[in-house]
DNA sequence: AATAAGAATGCAACTTTGTTGCAAAATACT
DNA sequence: AGTATTTTGCAACAAAGTTGCATTCTTATT
């Protein structure tokens, strides 16, 4: 039994072709996936509906979560095995976007600093997204 | 002149009815908006994409700036005025936004703290947004 | 291993959202 | 006021997302 397969009985979901494909594109995958990364990668083989039923199944089972985005195309990344396992979400790290290769990763080190809302505001989540040059990215283009 | 004027002129944007009342629209808002938002409040005077232009526009000229979401619908909010008048962005702000009521607004006091990234990670812009229960649906729905 | 119940998928049709080119209208400049 | 330049609305289109339903696949049970 592989990972895909491990994961998806884990988190009592059936096991199907297509949720094992798009699940082991995530695994890998080193960032975060929109909707139109799976849609290239196995639209022949599975329906654009299909994709964005698993998705959501995917999220409501905590197996992803979705890092918000300021150009309307909502990118999802693999939780952590912690996060998994307790079926909702523990994802308590920082996201960053490159500007230049448009990659979105996870930083599973860099925690999200806490902050201290105004009296009668009680939080709930929290999502940081950092954008600026990834590692890659920093390496290729030697600032001038 | 009024304050939607002002703030046309002083981005060097020609003044327009559609602009004014867009801008207006923002002025009145005591909270973020999306592009559907818009929409409703003045589609019957102005065209879809005139709403489309006029907020890339005010986004360029560092009007407004957006904040992510992770529902597909970038919600835009008012710079501050310094932010307005130096023609770019200086939002530095953590954003909130309602699980009861779905608005979104801006903690204009909260401040993003800042981040230490990875080795060879170069940081541009910080987004941060807690979701929750804001103040005034705190003070409707007392917990049980 | 066969079967039946339930779940997932594909398809079609549709709605909503966003984009582009171009002609008409409005604005700003002198 | 007249003209160059911008902005707008329209139309047509492209892309993204949703829904209902019939068919196929999974799973649990015998």
């Amino acid at each position: 039994m592989n990972k895909s397969e491990t994961i998806l009985k884990s988190s009592s979901l059936s096991v199907t072709a297509g949720r094992k494909r798009i699940l082991d594109i995530f695994l890998d995958a080193n960032n975060a996936l929109a909707h139109q990364d799976i849609e290239v990668k196995c639209s022949d083989k599975y329906d654009r509906v299909t994709i964005y039923r698993t998705l959501q199944t995917f999220l409501e089972k905590g197996i992803i979560h979705n890092i918000p985005t300021t150009d309307n195309s909502v990118r999802y990344a693999l939780c952590n095995e912690v996060c998994i396992s307790s079926g909702h979400h523990h994802d308590n790290h920082v996201h960053f976007r490159c500007d230049n290769c448009s990659k979105t990763i996870c930083l599973d080190d860099v925690s999200i600093p806490s902050v201290k809302l105004p009296t009668g505001y009680s939080m709930n989540e929290i999502n940081m997204v950092v954008s600026g040059i990834c590692k890659t990215c920093k390496k290729v283009k030697v600032p001038v």
